[in-house]
DNA sequence: CGCGTTTGACCGGCGC
DNA sequence: GCGCCGGTCAAACGCG
C-alpha cells in the first residue's frame, strides 16, 4: 500500500447539500486535524476533472504523526488502510476510488514528479462524499508535554466526538445512498418511458430496412452502454401493455378531437355521404386499394408474418410480443340472420376462406371508411349454433366515426385496452388471461371472456344469451346496407344487481352502446327509469326496473371498484360511455341526449380517470 | 363502366 | 423439409 498518500475529496463546492442542510454538520472538534484544501487545482485528464494536489504544508508535516488520529469530513484517505469503516456504502466507495482512480493519479503524478507526494490529494469533484478517517490502531499520541490525566481526558473527549461525528456520518451515508437508489430509479422510469416513446416512433416509422437497423443498433447500443440492455428491454416488455393502451387511448382522444377538426373534410362528407372509394385505379386499369400501408398499419392489421420476419432474431421476443400485444382481437357473438351485423362502419370483403373445423366459411372484411385503416374483421356463423354469428375485430380506427359506429367500436377499443391492460404485466395479461376475466368481470361469464387457447389475446363479448327468453332487440334501420341483424343483450335476467359486481359498468355500457349506436330494444317495462329510456312500444325485454337495473349509486359504486382495481380501466370506460354520450348527442332519434345520470357517471369516471 | 365480391394463388408461421 | 393452416392478394366476375 502506498501508505502517506491521501486523496482528498473536496467537498467545499457542496457543503449545503439541499437534502440535509436541516442537518448542519457540527464544528470540527478542536483535537481533530482537518484536511485544510489547498488552492492549486491539476486536472487529470483520464480522470476529468481537477484533481486538487497539495503537498503538506511544514505544519501538516509536522503533524503527520497527530494526522493519523484525525477524524477528515469530506475527505478520503485512499492510501491508509486505516480507513475501515462498518459503512458499507463506504466501503464500496472507496473501494470504487482504490480500483479506478488511484492508479490514474498515480500514474499521472508520478509522471509529474518522481517524488512521490506526502501529501493528501484533493479532488475536486463538486460531490459531497462523507467519510471519517479514524485511526483506530493509532489512538495514541503521545507528545511528551501533556501530563497523562490531561491525555486521557483529552482523548476521551476526542472520542465521544469522533463517535458522535461517525454516527452523524453513517445516516449522512444513508441518506446519499437512499437518495442515489432515489435517483436510479427516476433515471430508470425515465429510461423505460424514452424506450417506450422510441419504440412507438418506431411503430409509426416505416419498416423500413434502415428502420430495422437502427432499431438494432439502438439496442445495440443499449447493451453497449450496460444500462442492463435486458434489464431495461424486460422493463420495457412490461410496459407493453400499456403502450398499446396509449395507443388506443391516443386514438380514443385523436378521434373525438379528429372529428371536430376533419368533419368538414370532402373525406368526411363522403363518408357521410354513405359513398366509399378506397378502390383507386392504377395505370394498369387494374382494381387496387389504395392502402396508405402507414407505418404500423401492416402489423396493427392482421399480417403478423411481416412484421415479424422485418425483426432481427435478437430482438425477436421484444417483437413478438408486441405484435402480439396489437394483435389484441375483440370478438363479439351476436345472434343474427344477417351475414354480417351493421356496426357503423364501411366494409369491404377482401377474402373468404374455409376455416377448420367450420363447415361455414370464415369472410374477411377490412374497414374502408378511410384510406390506410388498419382495422380488419372476419364474420363466420358459429358451427355449434349457426344463428350465432361470430364478428372479429381488430386494430383502431385512424379516422373519425359516425355516431353509430363510435359506440362498437369504443366497447370494442375498450375491451382490448381491458385485455392489454396495463395494470398488469404483459406476461399475466397474455398468460393469465383469466386472472383479468375474473378481476374484471367476475359475473358475466357469459358475456366476456378471454381466450387463452387463441393464438391471440382474445376478448370474446357475448352478446348472445342461453336464456330461453332472450333480450332481444331488433336492429333500427338507418341508412345501412345490410339487412337488420338480430341481437341479443347479455345481461342475465332476473339476476340480482348485486351480483352484477364490477361487471355492471361494462354491461351497462354495453346496453348504453347497443342503444345508442342504432340498435333498438323493445321492452314493455320501462328499464331502468333514470338510465334507460323508454324505446319502442313492443316488447319481451323481461328486465325489471328495481330488480334488473342497478342503482345509480350501485353502478357508480361498482364502477369506483373496478377503478380502484384498475386504473386504466377508467380511462378506457370512461373513454367509451363519453363516446356513447357522444353517440347519443349524434342519433337523435334514440330521444336520449341528455342522460343527466349517464353523464354523470360518465363525469364522474372521467374526474377519476383525470386522477 | 364502376365498384364490390368471388375465388384461386400465394405467403409465412408453425408443428411434426 | 414438408405439409397444414390462416391470412392476404389480385384477377376475374357480376351486378346495377
Amino acid at each position: 500500500m502506498d501508505k502517506g498518500w491521501g486523496l482528498t475529496l473536496d467537498t467545499s463546492s457542496s457543503t449545503s447539500l439541499p437534502f440535509f442542510s436541516s442537518k448542519p454538520p457540527p464544528p470540527p472538534p478542536p483535537p481533530l486535524s482537518m484536511s485544510f484544501f489547498s488552492k492549486d487545482t491539476t486536472m487529470f485528464p483520464a480522470l476529468g476533472f481537477p484533481v486538487n494536489l497539495s503537498r503538506p504544508t511544514n505544519n501538516e508535516e509536522e503533524e503527520e504523526e497527530g494526522d493519523q488520529n484525525r477524524m477528515v469530513v469530506g475527505e478520503v484517505d485512499f492510501f491508509s488502510d486505516r480507513n475501515k469503516s462498518s459503512s458499507s456504502a463506504r466501503h464500496d466507495r472507496n473501494h470504487l476510488l482504490h480500483q479506478h482512480v488511484k492508479p490514474i493519479i498515480k500514474k499521472e503524478l508520478l509522471c509529474a514528479d518522481e517524488k512521490p507526494y506526502n501529501s493528501n490529494l484533493q479532488v475536486n469533484t463538486g460531490l459531497q462524499l462523507v467519510t471519517a478517517n479514524i485511526g483506530s490502531d493509532q489512538s495514541t499520541v503521545d507528545d511528551g508535554v501533556t501530563s497523562e490525566a490531561e491525555d486521557k481526558r483529552a482523548k476521551n473527549t476526542e472520542l465521544a466526538q469522533m463517535q458522535m461525528e461517525l454516527q452523524r456520518m453513517n445516516s449522512e451515508n444513508q441518506k446519499l445512498k437512499e437518495m442515489l437508489s432515489h435517483v436510479n430509479g427516476n433515471y430508470t422510469a425515465l429510461q423505460m418511458h424514452l424506450v417506450a416513446l422510441m419504440q412507438q416512433q418506431q411503430l409509426q416509422k416505416p419498416r423500413s430496412d434502415s428502420t430495422e437497423n437502427e432499431v438494432v443498433q439502438k439496442k445495440a447500443e443499449e447493451k453497449k452502454h450496460g444500462i442492463g440492455g435486458e434489464l431495461v428491454q424486460r422493463q420495457f416488455l412490461d410496459l407493453g401493455p400499456s403502450g398499446t393502451v396509449a395507443e388506443v387511448d391516443d386514438h380514443v382522444s385523436n378521434s373525438s378531437s379528429d372529428e371536430r377538426t376533419r368533419s368538414s373534410t370532402p373525406q368526411n362528407n363522403k363518408i357521410e355521404a354513405g359513398v366509399t372509394r378506397n378502390y383507386v385505379r392504377n395505370t394498369n386499369g387494374k382494381n387496387e386499394l389504395a392502402r396508405e400501408e402507414s407505418p404500423g398499419s401492416e402489423s396493427q392489421g392482421w399480417g403478423p408474418n411481416k412484421l415479424q420476419k422485418l425483426n432481427a432474431p435478437n430482438v425477436m421476443d421484444q417483437s413478438n410480443i408486441e405484435a402480439t400485444m396489437r394483435k389484441a382481437r375483440v370478438s363479439v357473438r351476436a345472434r343474427s340472420e344477417a351475414p354480417m351485423i351493421s356496426d357503423g362502419c364501411q366494409w369491404r370483403k377482401y377474402g373468404q376462406k374455409m376455416a377448420k373445423g367450420n363447415p361455414c366459411p370464415r369472410a374477411y372484411y377490412r374497414c374502408t371508411m378511410a384510406v390506410g385503416c388498419p382495422v380488419r374483421k372476419q364474420v363466420q356463423r358459429c358451427a355449434e349454433d349457426r344463428t350465432i354469428l361470430v364478428t372479429t375485430y381488430e386494430g383502431t380506427h385512424n379516422h373519425p366515426l359516425p355516431p353509430a359506429a363510435m359506440a362498437m367500436a369504443s366497447t370494442t377499443s375498450a375491451a382490448a385496452s381491458m385485455l392489454l391492460s396495463g395494470s398488469m404485466t404483459s406476461a399475466d395479461g397474455i398468460m393469465n388471461p383469466n386472472l383479468l376475466s375474473r378481476a374484471i368481470l367476475p359475473c358475466s361469464s357469459n358475456m366476456a371472456t378471454l381466450s387463452a387457447s387463441a393464438p391471440f389475446p382474445t376478448v370474446t363479448l357475448d352478446l348472445t344469451n342461453n336464456d330461453p327468453n332472450p333480450l332481444e332487440l331488433q336492429r333500427h334501420h338507418h341508412n345501412h346496407n345490410h339487412s337488420a341483424p338480430l341481437f341479443q343483450l347479455p345481461f342475465p335476467v332476473g339476476q340480482n344487481p348485486q351480483n352484477f359486481g364490477v361487471a355492471t359498468p361494462f354491461a351497462q355500457a354495453l346496453y348504453n352502446q347497443s342503444k345508442f349506436s342504432g340498435l333498438q330494444f323493445s321492452q314493455d317495462h320501462q328499464v331502468g327509469s333514470s338510465q334507460v329510456p323508454p324505446l319502442a312500444p313492443r316488447t319481451n325485454l323481461q328486465i325489471q326496473p328495481n330488480q334488473q337495473q342497478p342503482s345509480l349509486a350501485d353502478t357508480v359504486s361498482a364502477a369506483t371498484a373496478a377503478i380502484t382495481a384498475d386504473p386504466n380501466f377508467t380511462a378506457m370506460l370512461a373513454a367509451a360511455i363519453s363516446s356513447i354520450i357522444g353517440g347519443a348527442h349524434g342519433n337523435n332519434n334514440n330521444g336520449d341526449n341528455n342522460n343527466p345520470n349517464i353523464n354523470n357517471m360518465a363525469s364522474k369516471l372521467s374526474s377519476f380517470s383525470g386522477n
